[in-house]
DNA sequence: TTCGTAAATTTGTTTAAACATGTTGAAAAT
DNA sequence: ATTTTCAACATGTTTAAACAAATTTACGAA
């Protein structure tokens, strides 16, 4: 669906720094050049080396030019930057999902369900509980809380399945903004029923609060995962002093 | 220094959000009314309103407004968003911090060391070991790799104040980008020496290289976090699939 | 050669304008 | 009363132009 123009520089510039058509630390070319090779305005350009930018693949430099500063990382990792599915994340290094279901329920957010999750008090939820493996080993323990009421339809096949390729594909809704809390806590008897902690203590947890196109938060999951599979990674840029 | 109009409008809006002169899931004034408000143009307000999406900070919805999706977190949280110091990140969260050197000393780089570090093999480099407390608890233990070439008088007495803010303020220095993975590892040896790991066997640990103004890495540091005082938070954008 | 200045080049900020697309609500037609 | 249509309003994309600020290059003077 993206078929704006400064989306399209974006992808092939991004496309080419990946598969290092520019080497490490070499100057792109000019903003002047690329409104000659695309054919379009420069802000059209800069918007497109802006993301660049933020997604730490470039660093502008006022007076020189637009250094590429990517250099490729480990396949291995399972999540990166943006949203992403668990299935999308397994299919992205290449290893084999499946999901089980171990519940699926519905409750309404109590008091304390609600300050820990950020629904209303009084919400409908769904709760499940799901077991993920990668490559046939199970991996990640997920607690998820679903928004009933945009998704009143929700069963344990989707489940097992996507949820959010449902949400995308099926009910046409946009997934936009990611709130992620990562912390490691120490493994609970659920952990070690259904996962082989060999002799880990610790998991490595990651909760969320997503939010669709309309600014709704329709999803809280608290995702657990085995330590030795999990990596997380993320570029950050300094602001201004001030 | 940032005098740019749009980063004055940024702050002041991220202000209001975050004192809340805006409710959760209010509508924010139009750009038109907020064009009026600041006295400019309608490029400069959009572009502080995409910085406040990117920040998780807002929702935008084509044809009905911009939408505030900010909600107040824990303050306990020790790293956040952007690129920030332990003595930056120490101030925030009203935390006593204080910093221990273990090790101060020169190396250059192995084919090994480059390969972990980024840097390119026989760069010469500072490698120290910190030891972090907060409130007089040790709770972290720093292992950094910094460029001699770009600060060859740094000394321990530097190293046990603040590394980031002698590059700043003396060598007017401009962090910028920092690439960052978030691991889960087991305690070694070193970690039980220093810190009271309290029967955990894991680390939640932080490798981070870091990047100044020019695109130049300058910094390559594991940072290993005693696990109950680690948290770590993220805001991330779904891209459109296409 | 060396140094310094000016010109050219490059990115950073801001304004203005036009059109596209999605939403809402009121007026008009049924 | 209900539905349809359309105008008004919201954000999204793109172009154009001007000026600012930092750097590099070229050139001329010493």
């Amino acid at each position: 669906m993206p078929k704006a123009k400064y989306d399209t520089i974006y992808r092939d510039l991004k496309e080419k720094i990946e598969t290092e058509s520019f080497s490490y630390q070499e100057l792109l070319p000019s903003e002047h050049t690329l409104i000659q090779e695309y054919g379009c305005s420069r802000n059209t350009v800069r918007r497109a080396l802006a993301e660049l930018a933020s997604d730490g693949y470039v660093q502008p430099m006022q007076g020189k030019g637009v250094r590429n500063i990517f250099q490729p990382i480990t396949q291995t990792s399972f999540t990166v930057g943006g949203i992403e599915s668990f299935l999308e994340s397994a299919l992205r290094n290449h290893q084999k999902p499946r999901t089980k279901v171990l519940q699926f329920a519905e409750l309404e957010t109590s008091e304390k369900i609600s300050r820990r999750t950020g629904f209303p008090p009084g919400t409908h939820l769904y709760y499940l509980q799901r077991l993920r493996y990668l490559d046939d080993v199970p991996l990640i323990l997920d607690h998820n809380y679903f928004l009933k009421e945009l998704m009143p339809e929700l069963t344990p096949e989707i489940a097992e399945h996507s949820v959010y390729e449902y949400l995308e594909q099926t009910l046409g809704f946009t997934i936009t903004t990611s709130k992620r809390t990562m912390t490691v806590e120490r493994v609970t008897q659920v952990d070690e029923t259904y996962l082989d902690m060999n002799d880990y203590n610790c998991m490595a947890v990651i909760t969320s609060q997503t939010f669709n196109a309309d600014g709704i938060q329709f999803e809280y999951t608290q995702s657990r995962h085995r330590p030795d599979h999990f990596q997380f990674q993320d570029v950050a840029v300094r602001k201004k002093p001030g």
